[in-house]
This record gives C-alpha cells, structure tokens and sequence, in this order.
DNA sequence: TTTAAAATATGATATATCTCATGTTTTATT
DNA sequence: AATAAAACATGAGATATATCATATTTTAAA
C-alpha cells in the first residue's frame, strides 16, 4: 500500500501540512478503494466515520430537493478532500456523492483527522482556508441561482467545468456529464438543458465529439444572456 | 469601555473557546461602535482590517449581480461575528454589509484573531465549526433557490426570519425589512414579492401590524407550493 | 404643514422556462 | 445481431415570473 509520506496527491490540499509523524501515523490506518464510475460513495444522512482524500477521479455532490428533483451543489476532484464538513459538523451528510467517473481514493478514519485538527494549528487553519473558500464559492452559486438566465448559468458552468477539471488531448470537456447531470447543476429541466447546448451548437459556442462538449468560443459563452 | 472577559456576547460564537489572556489581550485593543440603520460596514471588495462581533442589531450581506440587482445572501445577528471569511481568506470582502436596523459593534484587529487561530487549535477548531455550519446552509440555499418557487421561497424566508431573530411584543417579526429587502433574499422582482405578500395575507396566512408582518399559521406557510 | 421622494400596490402584457408528448439515436443486455 | 433501455432531441401548449405602467400610501425633507 503507497505511504502517505511519499503521495504527491497530498501537495493539492490541506494533508501537506501535517507533519511526518502525523503523516505515518495516518498512512498506517488509512485504506485505498477503487469507486466505478456511477457508484454512491455516501448518502444523505449517512454518518461518515471519516473522510475520502481522492487520489484520482471527479465526483458529484447533490441534495435532493422535495420536489423530488436532485441539485449538485458541488465537484469534488482528484486532489481534493471529500467529507471534511459532515466530520468538523459531527453531522450526517447533508449532500450525496456519486462517482462521475472510476475514481481511486483513499479513506482516512475520523479518529485520526479529529485529532489532528485538534493538535496541529497550522493543519486545521489550512482546513479552515479551504472551508472558507468554499463558502465563497458557495456564496457565488446563490448569487447566480438567483440572478441569472437558464442560458447563462449554463453558458458558465460550461466554463467552469473546463477550467477546473480540464480537457481531453482534442479539446474537449474532460469530465463527461449526461444532458440530466447539466439540467441538475444549473437547476433546470432537462429539456431545456437539451435546448440550449444545441442552441450554443448552432451559434457555434460549443462542438460536440461523440458525446463530448468541446468549448469553442468562450468570450461568446461569457457574453451569453 | 466593557471588558470582553466580562461580555456576555462571546458566548454565543467562537470566542468563548479564547483563554482568560487572549481575551484580555483582545479587549485592550477592540474599538466599539455604534452603527446606523441603513449604513455600510463595509463594501464587495474592501480589504477587511478585522473582525466585527455583534453586541446588538442586524445586519444583510449581499452582493450585487452583473444584472444590477443586490442578492442577499445571508443575514447576520447579534451575538455572532462578521467579516471572519475574508478575514481567513485573506482576500477582499465577496460580500457587502449593511445594518439593517441600530447595531453595536466591537471590531477586533486582523492581527490579533489570526494569532490566536494560529496559536490556539480550540478557537480555530470552533471557528472551523461555524464555517462548516455556514457552509451548510450555503448549499441548503443553492438547492431552494434552483428548485422551488417565489412562493415557497418567500413563505420559508418568513419562517426563517421568526425562527431566527425573533417576534416583538405583539408577535410581529423582530426584523423590518422592506419588500424589496425579501425580493432580494428570495431572487425575485419586487413586484413579485409585494403580489405573493398580499396574496399570503389574503389566505390568512400573515398578517400585517403597520409595516411589520406577523405569521398567523406557520403549518399553512410550510405548505405553500 | 407642505412638498417631494420613496415604498407599496395592482393591472396588463411579455417572456423564460416547464411540462407533456412523441420521435430518434445511442448504449447496454441477452 | 437483436432487443430493450436509456439518453438525446424537438414541438406545442401551459405556467410562473418579469417588466412596464400607473395609482396610492407612507415616510422624509424643506
């Protein structure tokens, strides 16, 4: 099994700033699972015993809403912790994490992060940094909800989902999301999803490779109303 | 000028996790201040110096969309701290502030809270606590803003605002907000809101002393659709 | 107290988006 | 390869909400 010590995953988030001791201490107890692309990782309301440091892999993070529809809230990336809130709330998660494709994570027991934060200042200071950036980003996304058209919404989740996840060697979206999963982060009916990605198709926004998004004129996209 | 070891306001958020010293410290370089219903404590994109802890009032933090229209995002009361995501961030304030009735402030320096999340891992573990509470409610909001209508958006803001900072004597809601203050917590025109307003008051649901507005049957507002 | 300005109210119309229906294409299963 | 199931696509009509116009009431200012 790989040693925390040595994992470069850890650089990405708020692990590097643990010491060595800690690290080792972790790598003894933490275990690393293969998620297939559509598995559940955790429920609403399941209590976590931990948290998932994700070593490869995009994940979704929804609620779902009492319509019977669910909202993602969130990505969550190779590099990236997941479960950190639901273990500092000592709460059931209040959000479901679906694996969007194979990923590769490595499960580290509750016991061992509570203690950590506790102990090393500079390591939860560097969780209370992520968090807060976080709550901006979070802050933003009721912003744009509110505000913003369907057209809009769509048009910059598009972008965002290329700057942060990246492209394929032809350029197009590396993260492959069904029409449904788009509808579901712009909070939107699928249909209507439909409609506007073939609109930007036709306006000649975005292309398609099979079903790949490739982004082909962002400064349109941003000026989308 | 009132001593925070003595102030009964810290503890009801995270400074109450400060040491005996770290307080005294504190209280020797905090400034109170009183501020006006209507002012601004501080704008999108100030470099916050500090802290606020509020001893009294209520504030709204918004931000302003690129259609021109402010979205409130949360509202802050008495008891609780203001400007600590930046603060942590070390960015600008994402969001503006304003009073939304007299409020009492102490403002602590930059300087002083950051040595202490640094140096004492029970404050910053009960800041991290707040965060991930806040962060919470964050996604709870992008989930009802994506998913429910004005209607039930405005009758949930009602049952929020009793639930959270209280009735008067005769029952009213403690907080007076303009109409176009709830259009602005709900995503709406104001127009909208004035309509769903009367059309609540109509159905019995609320009912109106002067400008402020009294909850007549929570169960009713729950089920609106 | 008078006057101006702001907040509330309501109607009429426009528009974005949803819903339902139906058809086609793609992907999975036997 | 054949078949079923899921995903994608598009039209037509329904509905929620926005916008614009115009009163009325309340609050602030002179």
């Amino acid at each position: 099994m790989a040693k925390c010590e040595q994992c470069i995953i850890k650089q990405f988030n708020s692990l590097k700033s643990l010491t060595k001791d800690e690290l080792l201490r972790i790598s003894g107890c933490k275990t690393s699972r293969v998620i297939k692309k559509g598995e559940v990782i955790f429920e609403e309301g399941d209590m976590l015993n931990g948290v998932y440091c994700i070593k490869d892999g995009v994940c979704k993070l929804s609620k779902l809403s009492a319509n019977g529809k669910d909202q993602i809230v969130k990505m969550v990336v190779k590099g990236q912790l997941l479960g950190q809130r639901s273990l500092i709330s000592d709460e059931t998660a209040n959000l479901q994490a679906i694996a969007l494709n194979d990923m590769e994570v490595c499960f580290i027991p509750k016991s061992e992060i509570i203690a950590d934060l506790q102990k090393n200042p500079k390591f939860s200071f560097d969780v209370l940094q992520e968090m807060a950036h976080d709550l901006k980003e979070s802050d933003d996304v009721i912003v744009n909800m509110a505000q913003k058209s369907v057209k809009q919404r769509l048009a910059e989740t598009l972008v965002y989902i290329h700057d942060s996840f990246g492209v394929n060697p032809d350029g197009t979206l590396s993260v492959l999301l069904s029409r449904e999963d788009y509808a579901s982060i712009v909070g939107t009916a699928t249909e209507s999803t439909i409609r506007v990605l073939s609109q930007f198709k036709k306006e000649g926004l975005i292309s398609t490779v099979g079903k790949f998004i490739k982004i082909e004129d962002f400064n349109g996209l941003k000026r989308v109303e």
